[in-house]
Parts: C-alpha cells; sequence; structure tokens
DNA sequence: GCCTGATATTTTGATGTCCAAAGACCTGGA
DNA sequence: TCCAGGTCTTTGGACATCAAAATATCAGGC
C-alpha cells in the first residue's frame, strides 16, 4: 500500500488549503515540471553513463559534430548551449582530459580558444547520440501531445523574453 | 537585427538534417523543457534572494512551515521534496548556520535528526511565500494553458513511473 | 541478553551551475 | 605609437545534486 499521497497533490492541497488559491496552479505547473526535468535528466544522464559522458558533456561534443571543422570557440558554445561561460570552461577541460577534445588558439584573434573534436570524440560521437535518442523517442506521450507540450513551453519560454529579441 | 536564430529552434533544424526524425520532437521537448526550468529558476532565485534563500532552502522552511509543530525528519524532509538525502543534509547545515531553523534528536528513535524552525524562520516564510508566489502567479500563460501544462507533464511524469507505485 | 540485518544520517568526492573579478588580448582614437 | 575601453576566457567561491561509503542506532531471532 502506499501510505504516501503523491507530493505533488499533497503541495497543492497545501497551498490551496492557506488560501493561495490564484498561486496554486502556477506552484503545481513548476513543482511539476521541475520534477519532469529531474527525471528525463536522469534517464539521460543514464543512457550516457556507459559512454562516460554527462548530458553537458555531450552537448558540446554534438554541437562541435554539427560543425564545419569540429571546432567552435568557446563563447559561441555557450551561446548555442545557453550556458554560462564558466559551465563552458569546466566541461571542455573535462572532455580535453578524457581525450575526446583539444584546445587551440585562433589564429588571428588571440584570446579566442577553439574547442576541436579529436578522433575518439569524433567516434564516441554516433552511439552516444543513438543512446540519447532513444531517450527522446519514448517520453510518454503521443505525437500530438508532444506537440503540444512544445508549444506550451514555448509560450513561457518567450513570454519571458527568450528566443525572440526585438 | 538578430544576427542568430534561436538555438532550440536550430538544433531541431540539424536533428533532422541529419535523419534523426523520429527523435527531433522529443529532442525539442526535452531542450525546450531544460530551458524553461532554467528560467523558472532563475526568477524563482531572483525572488527569494533578499530573503538570503535560494528555491532549495526555501522548500524545506516552506514544508516545515506545513507541519504540525514545525519540525520533521531529515528523511521525511527529503521524500517529501523528492531530493537526495545528501541534498537535505547540505541545506539543513546552511539553514541552522543562519539561524532559521535548529536541528534536534528524536526523543526516541537516536537515528533520527529533526529539523525545527525558529521564530526567524518561521518570522521568513510568510513574505518569502508571497514573493514566490508572485512568480507562480505569472508564468505567461492563461489558467488553462497552465492546466494544460500540468497535465501534460503528469503524463510524461506517470509514463516514468512517478507518483503512482503499484 | 546478544548478534545480525535493516534503517537514518552524514561524509566524501565528482559534476554542474552561476556570479564576480581577474587576466589576456584586441581595437580605435588622440 | 600608445593608451583606454571592450571582448573572451579562466579562476575562485558558493550552491546544489548524486552515488557510495562510513556511522550510528534500532529491532527481531536465538
Amino acid at each position: 500500500m502506499s501510505k504516501d499521497l503523491d507530493p505533488i497533490a499533497e503541495a497543492r492541497r497545501q497551498w490551496e488549503a492557506h488560501g493561495w488559491e490564484s498561486a496554486a496552479p502556477g506552484m503545481t505547473a513548476v513543482t511539476t515540471l521541475v520534477r519532469v526535468h529531474q527525471i528525463l535528466i536522469e534517464r539521460i544522464e543514464r543512457a550516457l553513463a556507459p559512454f562516460g559522458l554527462t548530458f553537458a558533456r555531450f552537448e558540446i561534443l554534438r554541437l562541435l559534430g554539427f560543425s564545419r571543422r569540429g571546432r567552435l570557440p568557446m563563447g559561441k558554445i555557450g551561446e548555442r548551449l545557453q550556458v554560462h561561460p564558466a559551465s563552458v570552461t569546466s566541461a571542455v577541460k573535462r572532455l580535453e582530459r578524457d581525450g575526446l577534445l583539444r584546445r587551440t588558439q585562433d589564429e588571428v584573434d588571440g584570446r579566442i580558444v577553439l574547442a576541436e573534436l579529436s578522433d575518439a570524440g569524433r567516434r564516441l560521437l554516433e552511439p552516444a547520440t543513438a543512446a540519447v535518442n532513444a531517450v527522446f523517442e519514448d517520453l510518454g506521450l503521443s505525437g500530438n501531445e508532444v506537440d503540444d507540450l512544445i508549444s506550451l513551453l514555448d509560450r513561457v519560454r518567450h513570454a519571458n523574453g527568450d528566443g525572440t529579441l526585438p
């Protein structure tokens, strides 16, 4: 027997019981989103573990794999992945340690550091991508539902000034 | 002019260009969810910063505030908030450092550590909750959309064995 | 009344995120 | 030419999360 109710349903009940009805739906949405985020990241990390990769590092390798010469400036990476420059530095450091990429200097602009895919990194990319795609292909929703979810999330995203700047 | 396109739209294009059409919608949904998560957490953290609280710490105080005597065992806290026991230990340590709660031993079971709200913690709770609720009340969606979002997220959550265990 | 296994918590170590500040390097104007 | 301001990256610090190992305590069976 499940003696404990769903923690999120319980939280919503508490919110309503304390008179915060106007915030209860938003609280529930945010709390559920945080939980789903946790679940999905966990699934992805588990899929990548056999390759010695984390999601953050996979994203960098994947991005480099898309680029012409397999290399991009640090700043560009942070921009595309929408993470802080310091996060890029630390992830790239570990990828370099594992021999999946190397860092080189830009020849014209000495400030710029380029992260460049190594052969080992490139080899890892295909099977790792397949593993992650297996997760993406089965979120537990129908095709239409996935589209609806994307639409709703996009509305929240754009309502907060993301994606489309004037 | 916005020289760069939306990074998520760009990622989707790459996925489709590489023949991963079946995974592209899921990739887009997950990437968008991760981004929205980032945006919402950022908004909440900013709302809580004036109180010297992070979201993780606020959740613990809020949970204690709901309990009868303002105290709960460490394990129970992790269970309700669905976070790792080690996370509870570290957050509670900082809350105690800031005088917002104190740790006591359970009188019957010596293994159990109780976190108990202090007066300062209780005082902080009301305005901090109001600040967070202001974020919850304005996600940029209509009431119906919020409900739809909750439904879809719940389907993902339950499809991954969360909430309703046999 | 004691072991032994189960339970509760903390510690440790690795990762990741962000911010603020420091360090390099570039560029344009005096 | 040279310097001042701007750009790119890294560093150091604070937090948070997870996994696994270490501790401490309880509880049931012989």
